[in-house]
RNA sequence: GGUCGCUUAGCUCAGCUGGUCCAGAGCGCUCGCUUCACACGCGAGAGGUCAUAGGUUCGAAUCCUAUAGCGACCACCA
């Protein structure tokens, strides 16, 4: 026969066109009205203008693991596949490509620019579901969707009417994080808090003119005054009072007085309040209720006013005096501590770290500011979301982020949801312009008129937060809210979610949330939290770094599975992988090298396996040799074990028992034993029983492994002789079940002895460098049990340890090596006539004359007390630690030696 | 500051409810192999006080306590 297939595969000729294949046959399409239990997933939809990295690899890699398994186990799998807008991220890019043309999002005006940025996105976005195609992601694309899909709009629209008819969305003043760059509030998750080495300044606040102060210390003018600390000095322009605890006896005289503001010539009151804590610092705190949520918090129940110093881009407004009107807030705030020093009002400065919360888009760091905006009432949704983790309903993997989920909710704190951005949900809501009506609507519909007083209305002009659409998602992408739609009646609630755990709370908790509270039910039972993809030195992989990986440039040099098999492999639920940039081959290469174990495995079964339909078992079934019945009998362990991991999302420990029956059991043992009897050797029938058990365990094999490496075991498996009632495709093939009657522990523990004498034989004949094609004979001592194991063995012997004769019964003086295995079986290899047993006692004489040596003059060395004291001490303990090294290997060789003389 | 996690061969990591793990894999390293599927391979081997100190137990890498180092998340201490 002629070389039938290249011994090495390739990859790239395989992949995309089978690809393909799987997508024209329809295999990732969901069948709403099969009536088949379905198992569902919805992707994390990437931000639409993402480019694929690992991070995306390694997440979804295994949701099409999870969606593979589930859809060979018969489920009607649908995985929905999409993409989020993006809100603010979408919105910079576009706004820095306009600044390289010299304009700005304003030049263009709001309608224009949001068309320029639906220009950008139909251009270059979605590349990223592309590019998913090629790392083999089963994903259903004729659900794919959009977050500014009309569809999706319509159920952002009815979420937000129905939340505000409910009283759950509100209008209001509050200190919100504000990025002055983006020019947009963001929620609290979207500022990330970074350690920041800062500063405290201690200042001084003067008692004001005429206010009595017993106790306090004086300045030099004879004046009292208050010491109040600040990481934001800036900030007290807008200060419009001090607090201190009501219990602080320092200070209860001056409650209710009056203190000078330095710098403004304000007058601003001491109030009386549990925030200030009488432990840190001097007990008095600034209060400035525009700039802080804190102090805006005291401000309300003690009924201070509150001053915004700010303009939105964080420079100093007119509400401040003339001099640091203007003035970058980083600018201002040195001023101002000049001022204070020059008056002679500066106490003192301190070093201080703390956490600066910095805008998760921009990195620039986030103002706290008082603005009016929209918020969503969290505590009465927050509720029955905690309670379904409580129930059990929820589930998270690993189970430690139960409690860390348990302690946001409980924690929970308003949303805000309004954006100071153009691209995005607009907010449904209008307000009348008409003199004294004053009316605010939230509408479905776009409405024409104020229904009050048929006064013009006026749209809010902000969008919505990215999220407020992404939590929607389960179900906004089946068609809700239509409650008939055939997709959301077939596949909500939706089975499990796979995402980083770094969105568990802008993102995850909340789906849970909406689904319970417009739906009735959780969107997933089981949460998976991936791990993060880092680089050797555990760095976060990120494009400014440069230290990332390319899935696709991986794809091009070791294959889209050996991607798959090195991240599911790698990494288990919430652990961490470190992947060296530098090295590709190190990281990637053994997958590579297993996908090619497979391809030529596949190789063998064509040339051994015949071109005829598949030899059935049962066919085979009273030819079957102990071989066959033990990898029969792993075959059956390797399916419930990796079953049993996969159900518990121990994806990791799916994919390595896949690998080492296949490596481990199949290809190192089972292939290797079968040979003799595929060559015809022991009779046609039992060639026939090998055949039909080796198409058995390879078509297995590759059933179970196809999760993890769809491409390569697809490439085999439609090469394998077809069983009778074969699948089409082995992604739709049946998903295999334990076989009971399979399992065979007493062809186990033959063959296992017999490995046990194969492994002693091979360690003999290396140890002492039998030429590879010598045969050697073999005499064991066993139990009966274990003779007859091995007697049944004997052409395996023969081929494998290449053993010339097997005989049983004791060494007698012969002059040999020897061994006893664990089961307590006693072998013996004669080795006169195998080897020259008077070249090798001469050549190992002369090493051990050798090594004498060396230990001789390393002792002499170590008996040099000048040497062992004036050395540095870990040269002393290298020559110690080489001496140990010869005097082993010298026992060794002793015993070599010893073996070979034998009896005489 | 609070909560949680990690610390096992040179490197990256498995070891699930304590007992065939007198510790396993991959990579790397050493030695030997053009053995008729595969050198992206085959065979053999070296290499580990399971972070440290106590404790529970007949028995601990595995449970408990403390310590050290690393990391994550949360947090308004000005």
């Amino acid at each position: 026969m002629a070389e039938p297939l290249p011994p090495q595969y390739s990859p790239q000729e395989h992949e995309d066109p089978l690809y393909r294949w799987w997508e024209e046959q329809g295999y990732f399409r969901a069948d709403a009205s099969s009536g088949r239990e379905p198992y569902v997933i919805v992707i994390p939809p990437p931000n639409v203008t993402a480019v694929l990295h690992m991070g995306h690899g390694l997440n979804n890699t295994i949701q099409d693991v999870i969606i593979r398994w589930r859809r060979m186990q018969g489920r009607e799998a649908l995985w929905l596949p999409g993409t989020d807008h993006a809100g603010i991220a979408t919105q910079n890019v576009v706004e820095r490509i306009l600044a390289k043309e010299g304009r700005t999002r304003y030049d263009l005006g709001r309608e224009a620019f949001v068309e320029r940025v639906w220009e950008f996105v139909r251009e270059t976005g979605g590349q990223i579901l592309q590019q998913l195609r090629a790392i083999g992601a089963s994903l259903d694309w004729s659900r794919t969707r959009f977050t500014l899909d009309p569809e999706l709009s319509t159920a952002v629209r009815e979420v937000f009417v129905r939340l505000y008819e409910k009283g759950l969305v509100y209008r209001g003043h509050r200190i919100i994080n504000w990025c002055p760059r983006c020019l947009t509030a963001l929620s609290d998750e979207e500022a990330e808090p970074s350690e920041h080495q800062g500063r405290l300044w201690h200042l001084r606040y003067p008692v004001a003119e005429g206010v009595d102060a017993p106790g306090l210390p004086r300045l030099p003018d004879g004046r009292p005054y208050l010491v109040i600390a600040t990481t934001r000095p800036e900030t007290m322009l807008a200060d419009t009072g001090v607090a201190v605890n009501p219990g602080d006896e320092r200070y209860a005289a001056i409650v209710g007085r009056e203190l000078e503001l330095p710098l403004t010539g304000r007058r601003i009151p001491v109030v009386a309040d549990e925030y200030a804590d009488p432990e840190f610092g001097s007990g008095a705190v600034k209060i400035t209720p525009a700039h802080d949520p804190n102090d805006f918090e005291v401000a309300q129940r003690t009924g201070l006013p509150a001053l915004n110093v700010m303009t939105p881009e964080a420079t100093i407004n007119d509400e401040a005096p003339e001099a640091f009107r203007g003035m970058d807030r980083f600018e201002a705030r040195r001023a101002v501590v000049a001022a204070f020093e020059e008056l002679g009002l500066l106490e003192r400065v301190e070093e201080h770290t703390h956490a600066v919360p910095h805008c998760y888009r921009c990195d620039t760091v986030v103002e706290p500011r008082l603005s009016e905006q929209w918020f969503v009432r969290m505590k009465p949704l927050a509720q029955p979301a905690l309670q379904a983790w409580r129930d059990g309903e929820l589930r998270f993997h690993p189970e430690r982020f139960g409690k860390i989920y348990e302690h946001w909710m409980e924690n929970i704190r308003d949303w805000c949801i309004s954006r100071q951005l153009w691209w995005g949900h607009r907010i449904p809501v209008w307000y009348c312009r008409a003199e004294g009506c004053g009316e605010t609507i939230a509408a479905r519909e776009d409405p024409t008129g104020c229904p009050k007083c048929g006064g013009a209305l006026e749209q809010d002009p902000d969008v919505l937060d990215t999220w407020f659409s992404s939590w929607l998602w389960p179900f906004s992408t089946m068609g809700w809210p239509d409650e008939d739609a055939p997709d959301l009646k077939a596949f909500y609630p939706g089975h499990t979610l796979v995402t980083a755990p770094e969105i568990l709370f802008f993102w995850v908790a909340r789906m849970v949330m909406a689904g319970l509270e417009f739906r009735g039910a959780i969107p997933f039972r089981d949460v998976y939290l991936t791990g993060t993809v880092r680089d050797h030195l555990g760095r976060k992989m990120s494009k400014s770094l440069g230290n990332g990986i390319d899935p696709l440039v991986v794809k091009e040099r070791f294959g889209a599975d050996a991607m798959r098999y090195t991240v599911i492999s790698g990494s288990g639920a919430a652990t961490d992988q470190y992947l060296n940039y530098e090295n590709l081959e190190e990281a990637f290469g053994p997958g590579r090298n297993f996908a090619n174990k497979l391809w030529n495995a596949g190789r063998f079964a064509l040339m051994n396996l015949g071109d005829g339909p598949r030899v059935s078992l049962d066919e085979a079934r009273d030819h079957l040799e102990p071989m066959d019945r033990w990898i029969l009998s792993r075959l059956s362990k390797a399916f419930r074990e990796v079953t049993e991991a996969l159900e518990r999302f121990r994806l990791q420990e799916a994919a390595l028992r896949g690998y080492e029956f296949f490596w481990g059991e199949l290809a190192d043992w089972y292939l290797e034993m079968v040979k003799p009897r595929l060559r015809g050797d022991a009779g046609e029938e039992s060639r026939r029983a090998a055949q039909a058990t080796l198409a058995q365990a390879l078509d297995g094999a590759m059933r179970i492994l196809h999760p993890v490496m769809p491409f390569i075991t697809e490439a085999v498996w439609r090469k394998l002789p077809r069983a009778a009632d074969a699948e089409a495709s082995l992604i739709v093939a049946r998903w295999p079940e334990p076989r009971p009657e399979w399992e065979d522990e007493a062809a186990e523990r033959a063959i296992e002895e017999l490995q046990a004498v194969i492994g002693a034989v091979r360690t003999i004949r290396s140890e002492y460098g039998i030429q590879p094609a010598a045969r050697v004979p073999l005499r064991v001592a066993a139990s009966d049990e274990a003779r007859a194991m091995l007697d049944a063995s004997r052409r395996a012997l023969r081929d494998l340890a290449r053993v010339e004769e097997l005989s049983f019964g004791a060494a007698n003086g012969e002059v040999g090596a020897s061994a006893v295995l664990r089961s307590g079986t006693e072998l013996f290899v004669p080795l006169a006539g195998v080897i020259d047993l008077e070249r090798e006692r001469a050549r190992l004489r002369d090493e051990l004359g050798r090594l004498d040596g060396q230990i001789g003059g390393t002792e002499k060395k170590l008996a040099n007390e000048a040497f062992v004291a004036r050395a540095p001490e870990n040269v002393v303990n290298y020559e110690r630690e080489k001496l140990a090294s010869f005097r082993e290997q010298r026992g060794k060789l002793a015993e070599k030696l010893a073996a070979l003389e034998g009896a005489a």
